[in-house]
DNA sequence: TTTTTAATTAGATAAATGTCTAATTATCTA
DNA sequence: TAGATAATTAGACATTTATCTAATTAAAAA
């Protein structure tokens, strides 16, 4: 996992919009713009970061791209807190 | 706790560094710049950016000012990360 | 095959961010 | 009180980031 790539992700609020309308369900490019006044290009934009991230997964379904949440990253996103914050003992 | 301070102060390796150095105690601001090729006021404002998020807890003693980790933001921050990635049910 | 729809990529630009030096504030010491 | 040290704040500047429009790619439909 790319920490910086993550952490940089989760930076824009619009970003964790995305991850939270995902929460729901996997949700197309389409579907997900309509939660916001930007342009498609915009979102695409986020997409890409939260793609680098590994935050999300992409599948194509036709001329539709669907996006889901990658809830693996939830554990690894945990373990880079408690290394930030916990006790030094590791490393 | 203010969500986005503190996701904006995440996202910058050089504060995340800071966290770390401050997982094994307290520090002065010029012992964590030690650490560090920058000049003391972009240190300072760092620090201003990882207090603003209460990340840091600050104390003066004398000439000195130290700087010690606020861990109970670990568990603010966790409910963020599960508030993004967890399933819908609550909200 | 041509046209339409979904989405991304490219390129430009304004706003935000990280860094610097200089000036200021706060405390200690002689 | 005056000078020295620790740290922050102010202001400038370069880089990064988020947004936009226009162009491009990919698939579906006519």
């Amino acid at each position: 996992m790319k920490q910086q790539a993550v952490f940089k992700a989760l930076a824009d609020p619009s970003r964790r919009r995305i991850l939270k309308l995902l929460r729901g369900g996997s949700k197309t490019a389409g579907e997900l713009a309509e939660a916001f006044n930007f342009s498609a290009a915009s979102l695409s934009h986020h997409f890409a970061i939260l793609k680098a991230a590994e935050l999300v997964r992409t599948e194509r379904r036709g001329q539709f791209i669907v996006y889901s949440l990658n809830t693996s990253v939830l554990e690894d996103v945990s373990s880079l807190l408690l290394d930030l914050f916990g006790r030094e003992e590791k490393q």
